[in-house]
DNA sequence: AGCAGGTAGTTTATGTGTTAACTACTTGAG
DNA sequence: CTCAAGTAGTTAACACATAAACTACCTGCT
């Protein structure tokens, strides 16, 4: 029982049954789902951050707020904040950092005297379209072992997963 | 062009359209694929913590590291770091914090004397037993919107999305 | 009008992640 | 046998996440 040769695959099995033969546990399926499901991402994730944004000195994050903020126009912080999936105080933070940067804009809201509109400078749509082209690339590369209609049936498999999370109350 | 109505599956929608129609980038099915596979492992990943985790006063990460240690038996440090997907750094940060709470042992290794062997401590054991029973029903809450046979098929996918990766080169 | 309660955003404290530089040990070529 | 190169782990500096406390503003009931 060393775990000297053991890579993910094989932890996994290892799980597997261990987590059912030695302590009865019933929904190994779900849990292999989810470590998959962490791992995929994790290492995607941490791909696209080590060739395509910390080399532009550009982190992870920064690249999510920027794109929502490219693609969806002006926004409010809080729609940023739903649209990325982090919290108010992530966006918040961050758009700190971009402004200095001078990627990113902050106006005050027409409506409402609380909310900060955020968007785009010039320079950050340039840089955005420049960074995209490169991730796009970079992603294509990723998504290209699976075929289309595989790439169909994952996407819809994933959505199928979360879209019904409002069984459990989240933060979203 | 309100942001306002906008929730994550409509942004994807508008992510297509604008980066097709105004922009010419041609791979926007590999963006959906990513940027769905990013949301579904962070909204599952971040009700885990919120639901499982920190109410038992552990973090994520420390699951992780607990959880490989516990299945995998005594491992070096550098095993545990691949499994979980973490650094190296981070794995001996953690430790120590897991260690000072009782729940980790580090032994130096046989063979090596530059290794650390990670193991539980006996009450490390037994929070594991009750952790995952909580983790695994609420694994299971997740999965249950899929079949069996969707189950299969997302984890078949999401392998074949990451196993070639050597392509890359990449942390592991 | 005025105040209670709700909402948007920021700040603060804390935890955790990364890379890079460091120490300590092992290995193998000469 | 010895020393250069490689490897395991830790530490240090920094980036970024969260929750909670706080400020500022809006809204609607009386």
């Amino acid at each position: 029982m060393t775990a000297g040769e053991l890579d993910f695959w094989s932890f996994v099995e290892l799980a597997n049954t261990r987590l059912t033969a030695e302590f009865g546990f019933s929904h190994q399926l779900a849990t292999e789902v989810l470590l998959t499901l962490n791992r995929a991402s994790n290492v995607i994730t941490y791909d696209l951050e080590a060739t395509v944004h910390r080399p532009r000195g550009r982190s992870w994050s920064g690249f999510r707020l920027l794109f929502v903020t490219w693609l969806a126009g002006p926004l409010e912080a809080k729609k940023a904040a739903e649209l990325t999936g982090m919290s108010r105080a992530a966006v918040s933070n961050l758009a700190k950092t971009l402004v200095d940067d001078g990627m990113l804009e902050r106006t005050p809201g027409e409506h409402d005297g609380r909310s900060v509109l955020l968007s785009l400078t010039e320079r950050g749509q340039a840089e955005m379209v420049e960074v995209f082209r490169a991730q796009n690339e970079r992603e294509h590369e990723w998504a290209g072992v699976l075929t289309e209609t595989e790439q169909r049936i994952l996407v819809m498999l994933l959505n199928k997963l979360i879209t019904d999370r409002a069984r459990f109350r989240g933060r979203t």
